[in-house]
DNA sequence: TTAACTCATTGACTTAAGTTAAGAAATTAA
DNA sequence: TTAATTTCTTAACTTAAGTCAATGAGTTAA
């Protein structure tokens, strides 16, 4: 279990072995079930999440209805925008799946950081990636029509097709269920 | 000139006078005039910036037209995603107004995280503000229509209505210029 | 096993953005 | 200062997404 958040940070830079200890050493887990929620609207964090296995997604709600933010899915590390803020949240966290989860906390993640400032080098580059990455597909995003960018989803994402519900996929898609259902009739036929 | 930099990063953290010292003896400064190309797409970059004054856009071609990726004003920081990377950019980085910067490269930068972790531990913190931030932009984004995002643009960036041209602005917003120039028409006689 | 509920699909209609093309306005260069 | 070029606006038309409403399919719980 710990040996995935090893693997995925070998996958940036060299972990010593001391390092490697004190993260399994350190490390702790949470199981959820599929409909918990992690965080709500309005509410307050102090811990952050490595998915092993399950997916969460987040979403607040707008003019009544659900309205998509992200997708986590295995070996993405969520990181609430109020984490160690004393500001409310401005959406939910809801598991989509049984998920298990590695969870940090400011405090651990303060005492890591100092001990083996390494690790925090490696999170200002994994930062650094995640924005580039963001940026990509925000850019995506502005350039395609819905249809467009229900097909790059069926691309770079294609798991998350099975794994969410067809309006969860929409809003996050930014557009209406009838729109995607509609969508996806119209590239039936073709 | 420098100073403007320690202002900047004096927000997030206190900065020891050591290290203002060193930041301003390593500064180094650049200026554009407008029009100037600072990346070109398919080039390499081993330079980050941070504007001290003027206005870069990022943009690249699609369909024959230049999609805006984004503008960056003073006090922002640029990292072209191929950033020291022996990648090709995919975009263009521009200077739409004449424009003074402070250069960084990855050598100085390592030289400098190396002799002050702190430092290092601020772009982390920094850097996990703009994906909040980033974040928070996409999904109004994602949930508005394309005049509510003139309209939230208007409010969130209103110099960048008077500094970049309409077409580049229209393609920021992820419309076509005669949408714009329609919603501003409709906006009008509200 | 059925009843209740949620989710997905479909259809008719409305609305606004895209497309194409022309011309006006503003900016830049000769 | 004029000519050339670029940018912006307007109009007519096309296309597809939003809206509203009804129905069908699938899921969950009594």
């Amino acid at each position: 279990m710990e040996k995935q958040i090893i693997e995925y940070l070998s996958k940036y830079t060299v972990i010593t072995k001391e390092l490697e200890n004190a993260i399994t050493e350190s490390a702790f887990f949470k199981n959820y079930k599929k409909g918990d929620i992690l965080l709500k609207e309005g509410g307050f964090s102090n811990e952050c999440y490595f998915i092993l296995e399950g997916c969460i997604r987040s979403y607040f709600l707008k003019d009544g209805e659900e309205k998509t933010i992200e997708f986590y899915t295995e070996e993405q590390v969520v990181t609430p925008a109020n984490y160690a803020k004393s500001i409310p949240s401005k959406y939910y966290l809801e598991c989509i799946e049984d998920t298990v989860l590695n969870v940090g906390n400011p405090a651990l993640e303060k005492e890591m950081f100092d001990k083996y400032p390494q690790l925090e080098s490696l999170s200002r580059v994994i930062a650094e990636i995640v924005i580039a990455n963001h940026q990509e597909t925000f850019t995506e995003f502005k350039t395609s029509t819905p249809e467009e960018r229900y097909l790059y989803m069926l691309k770079t994402r294609p798991d998350l097709m099975q794994r969410a519900s067809q309006y969860q996929i929409a809003s996050y898609l930014g557009m209406k269920p009838e729109s995607l259902s509609r969508i996806r009739k119209r590239l039936m036929k073709k």
